[in-house]
DNA sequence: ATCGTTGATTACCAATCAGTCAATAACCAG
DNA sequence: CTGGTTATTGACTGATTGGTAATCAACGAT
C-alpha cells in the first residue's frame, strides 16, 4: 500500500556497525556512514531516526551476528571449546591484526558510552550475560563429563575477565608476543579447569 | 625577560584530565575545556598547542599522579598489597559509585584511540609494563618471605587482566552484587597464591 | 624609562556537525 | 487508472567544531 523500501536494512546496518566498530562512535560521523552505505543522510535518519538508534541497532546485530554466533560454539564445547575460542582468539590477532586492532564493537561501545547511555550500558550486559552462559554451559557440560574440578562460576567469571583484559590489551596495541602470551596464559588457565591441579598453579 | 604565565598548567591539565576522564576525548569540546578551567581558549592553546596535546598531558599526569601513586602501595606490599588494592577497587565503588563510573582515563584513552593514535598506545604501554611492574615487585617480595607458591609472570599477567575485566564492567554500568563478586574472585584468586593450592582452586 | 618578548583577550574563521524539509517518485489497494 | 501512503532526493539549517589572528597588557633586561 506504499512505497517500499529500496534497500535492505540490515545490510545498511552492517556497514554503519563496521564504521562504528572500527572507529568508534563520536569519531563516526553521519558522512561517514552515507559513504559506507552508499545512503543519503535522509535516507538513513528514515530508517533509524537518529545516530545514537543507529549504533544501538548496530550493537544489537553485531551481538546476534558476531559475539552469538562465536559464542555458540562455545556452549556445547566443554573445556575444549573455551580453549579453542582463546586460540582463535589469538590466530585472528596473528592473521588478522588490523582486524582484531578494531577490538569488540560492544566493549569499544561501553566504554565510550556506557556511563552516559543506558541504551549502551543495557546492551553491554546482555553482552556480559551471553559470554558468561556459554562459558557456563561449556563448563557444566565438563562437569558431567567428569572433566571439570573447579568451582564453575569462579571460572565462568575467571574466563570473562581475562577476555576483557585481552581486548583491552589489543586494543593498547601490544605486540603479538604480548597479546600471545596472554593467550596462552588463559588457555592453560581453562586447560587446569579440568585437571585436577598440582603444585603448578 | 617576557611576561609571565598567569596560572599554573599542572592545575589547568588536572582539570582538563577530569573532563577527559569523565566524558572521553571526543565528547569533550573546547569550550567544556574552557569552562572547567575557567581559561580562554586561546590561552589553551598557547599552553598546550592541540587538544590531542592535551589529551596527551592529561594522561601522562593521570599515569603519574593516580596511577604510578597507587601502584606505589603495590610494590612493597607482597601478597597483601595486591589483595589491599583490589579491596580499595571495591571500596570505592561502593562509596564513590560515579567517580568509579568514569574507570581508568587510560583504558577509556586507549580503547578509543589506541588504533589511531601511536601517542595514546605509547602511553598505554607505560600504564600495562607499570601495572605490571607493581605486580611483580609484590609478588617478588612474597617469594622472597617464602609466601608465594606459584608462577610471578603467570600471576601478574593473571592480575593485570583481571584489573581490565573489572573497568570494562564497571564501565557497563555492571550492579555492585556483581562487581563486589569479581572484586571477591579476584582477591580469593591473589591470595591462592600465596599459599598451596588445595583441591578447590 | 624603554624596548623586546611573551602572555592574555577578544573576536573571529572555515569546516563540519547532527538533523530536517519540501518536493518528487514509486508502489499497492481499490 | 487513481488515490493514499511511504520512500527518495537534494538542498538546507542553525549550532558547534577545533583552531587562529590581531590587539593589548605585563614583565625583565638594559
Amino acid at each position: 500500500m506504499a512505497r517500499p523500501r529500496q534497500f535492505d536494512t540490515t545490510i545498511a546496518i552492517e556497514s554503519i556497525c563496521d564504521e562504528f566498530w572500527a572507529n568508534g562512535y563520536e569519531a563516526t560521523s553521519i558522512s561517514d556512514l552515507e559513504e559506507a552505505t552508499g545512503l543519503a543522510r535522509a535516507r538513513l535518519y528514515a530508517a533509524f531516526g537518529s545516530k545514537r538508534e543507529m549504533l544501538h541497532q548496530s550493537v544489537d546485530f553485531y551481538l546476534e551476528a558476531r559475539i552469538d554466533r562465536i559464542f555458540r560454539q562455545v556452549d556445547d564445547g566443554g573445556i575444549a571449546g573455551i580453549v579453542n575460542f582463546f586460540r582463535t582468539f589469538a590466530r585472528i590477532n596473528n592473521e588478522m591484526p588490523e582486524r582484531a586492532a578494531m577490538g569488540c564493537l560492544v566493549v569499544n561501545s561501553v566504554v565510550e558510552l556506557g556511563r552516559s547511555d543506558p541504551d549502551v550500558a543495557a546492551r553491554a550486559k546482555r553482552y556480559r550475560d551471553r559470554i558468561r552462559s556459554a562459558f557456563r554451559s561449556a563448563l557444566q557440560k565438563a562437569a558431567e563429563d567428569g572433566h571439570l574440578d573447579s568451582d564453575i562460576e569462579t571460572c565462568v567469571d575467571l574466563a570473562y575477565m581475562m577476555l576483557m583484559g585481552l581486548y583491552v590489551t589489543v586494543k593498547g596495541g601490544a605486540p603479538l608476543t604480548e597479546i600471545n602470551r596472554l593467550c596462552d596464559l588463559a588457555i592453560n588457565q581453562v586447560e587446569s579447569w579440568g585437571i585436577a591441579p598440582t603444585s603448578e598453579n
